[in-house]
DNA sequence: TTGAAAGCGTTACCAA
DNA sequence: TTGGTAACGCTTTCAA
């Protein structure tokens, strides 16, 4: 029914040996020899068979990518980044690797279970990206998985979340803690003292480390009129609008809304629309990621920018191994701080 | 090293083949056997070695998504819904089916390296999401593609494309058309008569689509003014932005704009904001697509609401023959106008 | 540089 | 209901 190796090692008189050498180009062969192999996978129109390669192998050209929402645009950006990076060897002819990009909608469950199902394909690296949830006996859960997966020869990344002690996971870490005291710091710096901190869901890295950059910023600056002001929520639109509605009941007065991310920086500006407020001239709105779309959605927003296509291409290259991995197998890529427009100060009052 | 099927056979005391059937749950097992390889494959903790078995049966449990613009929240929800939708037979336990989301940047070549590569995997089912691009010669590359797969048991799924004929692949379409003439109606019907259409690319269904709707609403009402404020380019934020500027500069006094996707409305939107112009009380902006951020970042956004997320789950549902195809393997999903907030008018002049 | 042949871990058919 | 056992299509020593 379908071609196999063997139809084109017959028609190029060769075996099939020769044929998958010429295939997967990791040993010598001749060029007459190669030519007529190519030839004849070209007339006979053969694709290698996948499954059997990689029970042969005892390895899969799948790479497996865990994302916490893929409807968000953050991780699209991560999970394209990665795509486009992971060719392996092979080169032009057999390095074509397949992004699976599984997503765990922030669910535990679902992230030990995509885990598992990447282990079953042997997948030969994965890519966990995104914040971490800090429950000791899921960490560990996943880090035994990992452990599992790095025995079976499946590289582990991670990419904006806490390295994994006992595991030989590279970790590519995000500043969060300083991207968050910076953000503020720079809201302060411009008069502000009542700012709002619309935060992520409780139990995630992201949204601890980043909180706590914050406080450290309001702390250094001796301003204590913000500690009440913090809201928690999921990393979504309509979490930012019902924070930002939230802390406005709190305190009407304020002149500045920090968000822990920017899709939640999109609802809290629908949100601030709503009450009739301006932005800037009202109330200064901060994002903390850089998404494309939030450059001129929201004029004059501040950012943090985390240079993520960057991370993300890196860590789908130290997960082929193309690049040595950081000594101590942990590298953190620092947040860049880049105000925009005309972010303004507190109105007079 | 690792554990296989025979470990656990053995430990359990039967043979291999009861195992396996345990595992796919395709035969009936004596619940006392049942009990003792189930407690066999915990101790052992065992994982199905996914390419064996895929060899063995000649499928995977692997599902691809074509998207053309992974970072575009559109295919994210896509995705994720087809994701929710292709668990798989074998219920609770072997149903496990995962989602190989290829993004092909709206690239042909890509496309078809995409479609091989899954080919290549043997899955289970493909679906291939947005626009098409038509090119006659791709078009037929494609289809051959198609063929192919099908004739080697994958499923394939046309999901906001056109259905493709002498290919068993069931097209599940949006009425592209009718939701753009129902666009520009309504603008019409407010009694705009400068409206500019920022549309997508060429040579792109949608694009071709969606336009021909708009002109249709235009040349129903007798309304030639805008014939020539037509400006095509990618589906992204920038696009609408540039195509918004070049809009103005043909002609400031237009009082609305349709963008060809939400999206471009976005760019478009921000253009707009740039030039100084109010949304909606100067222009009116009209988005094609329901993304849920586009919801109420634009305020009194107009939209033509294309059920998604339901759309997707269906092809997801199709595509695993758990509904029965619709005759002629094709249908289509009516778009649903739904205007909102205070979307005004062209201003008194 | 090339060929022969032994696996790789499951599945599924045929018996029992 | 269960066991035995050929495939499945490729990779990879080992020899030549």
């Amino acid at each position: 029914m379908t071609v196999t190796l063997a139809d084109v090692a017959a028609r190029a008189q060769v075996s099939p040996a020769t044929v998958s050498r010429v295939l997967n180009g990791n040993y010598p062969v001749a060029a007459a020899t190669r030519e007529r192999v190519l030839k004849a996978v070209d007339e006979l129109d053969y694709v290698l068979n996948g499954p059997a390669s990689a029970l042969a192998a005892s390895t899969s050209d799948l790479v497996g990518v865990l994302v916490n929402d893929i409807a968000d645009p953050f991780f699209g950006i991560m999970a394209s980044a990665v795509q486009s990076e992971i060719v392996g060897p092979g080169g032009r002819a057999g390095g074509e690797r397949l992004a699976v990009v599984c997503n765990t909608g922030g669910d535990p469950e679902r992230e030990l279970t995509y885990l598992t199902l990447l282990q079953r394909q042997r997948a030969a690296a994965v890519v966990l990206t995104g914040g971490a949830i800090e429950d000791e006996a899921h960490v560990a859960a996943v880090a035994g998985k990992l452990r599992r997966l790095s025995e079976a020869g499946t590289r582990v990344v991670l990419c904006g979340r806490p390295p994994l002690p006992d595991t030989d996971a590279v970790a590519l870490t995000f500043d969060n803690r300083g991207g968050g005291r910076e953000l503020t710091e720079h809201l302060l710096s411009l008069g502000h003292r009542r700012i709002g901190y619309v935060a992520g869901p409780e139990e995630r890295t992201t949204t601890r480390h980043r909180l706590e950059g914050h406080r450290e910023a309001l702390a250094g600056a001796g301003v204590t009129e913000s500690d009440d002001l913090v809201v928690h929520g999921p990393y979504d639109r309509a979490a930012g609008h019902a924070a930002t509605v939230e802390l406005l009941g709190k305190d009407p007065s304020l002149t500045a809304v920090v968000a822990a991310n920017d899709t939640v920086a999109l609802g809290a500006c629908a949100a601030l629309r709503e009450a009739g407020l301006r932005i800037p001239e009202d109330v200064s709105v901060a994002g903390f990621d850089d998404l494309p779309f939030s450059v001129d959605a929201v004029p004059a927003l501040t950012t943090v920018r985390l240079p993520l296509a960057e991370a993300a291409a890196r860590a789908g290259r130290i997960a082929m191994g193309r690049e040595a991995a950081p000594p101590g197998g942990v590298d953190v890529v620092r947040g860049e701080l880049a105000v925009r427009g005309s972010t303004g100060a507190p109105r007079g009052k």
